[in-house]
DNA sequence: ATTTCACTGAACATATTGCCCAGCAGATTC
DNA sequence: GAATCTGCTGGGCAATATGTTCAGTGAAAT
């Protein structure tokens, strides 16, 4: 399983260079069309390669606070919990995780007043029991990936 | 400035479905092909879309675990800090935010204790004075933007 | 009344796509 | 050793999309 060089190779210049296009990608990595065609089919029904969507920045959307939650669930409320956080659109990810019944959601909001309007909504529902907030400051290594696919890739799995 | 109802539906199509070209969005959404192209150049010179890079999935490269860690760092060592997490490729993301010299960073790594190795060579810096660190277990939400974006376009601004 | 702006609808040459195929080399199987 | 698989090559084809330009239209601003 897993990926080898030419895949590599491949996802780090589709991340570098993403509206390229299968042509492009072949010449630029010296080998035919098809082959490039074949591996993109597999990284994708693989689930290596998830999806192209557009990555957008919500602070140009109008919400430059990012926040992240950690929640504390009563016991049995889990599902409950996570139905009602789907619901809120300022929640972009929630995780539960080890310790007790924890969850940690990431937030934005449209100022850090208005991030006390998300928090109480957030919270304000039955289950639960407390929630403590990291407001971010500076954001110094973006969500990346492709120093993963690199050590990925020597690995030659 | 930010996003107005026809851009709102573009980015929500382009998040549907984002292979689609330019002229197949025109058709969907019921406009000139040419608007949809100054549009989108619109977005990504706005800034709105970042890109269109491949959201790869670090679990089917081989690194299926995922953990939170909340760095404490001594005061005046920041700079230092993110350099080094910089450099390591299972950080995928690091943020500083509130409360004293506190970091969050995402991690990936191969299996539980795999993950020890990773959080090993992160706190393993001269400047890190406390590491508390959360595995993910699950992720009912996986990172979303979709109803962001139908929020901040109803918003209409 | 005039200017500005975004959108439309069309045209054109060029490039890319999806799809087909035959051939080839290396590895695996019998 | 022979047959079979698998992945890659390199080519050809029709269909489609792209980049670009243009003139015309309507609405809003000056």
């Amino acid at each position: 399983m897993a990926i080898d060089h030419l895949d590599g190779r491949l996802l780090v210049l589709l991340a570098r260079e993403p509206r390229i296009g299968v042509l492009e990608m072949s010449r630029r990595l010296g080998v035919a069309r098809g082959t490039v065609q074949a591996r993109l089919d597999r990284l994708q029904s693989n689930g290596v390669i998830r999806g192209f969507g557009p990555q957008v920045d919500p602070a140009a959307l109008g919400y430059p606070v990012t926040a992240f939650a950690t929640l504390q669930i009563r016991q049995g409320q889990g599902t409950d919990v996570r139905a009602h956080l789907a619901t809120v659109p300022e929640v972009l990810e929630l995780h539960t995780t080890t310790g007790g019944g924890d969850m940690l959601c990431r937030l934005v909001a449209r100022s850090n007043a208005d991030l006390q309007r998300v928090i109480d909504r957030v919270v304000g529902f039955d289950g639960i029991v407390r929630a403590s907030t990291a407001i971010v400051m500076e954001n110094p290594v973006p969500l990346r990936i492709i120093p993963l696919v690199e050590q990925a890739a020597e690995d030659d799995d």
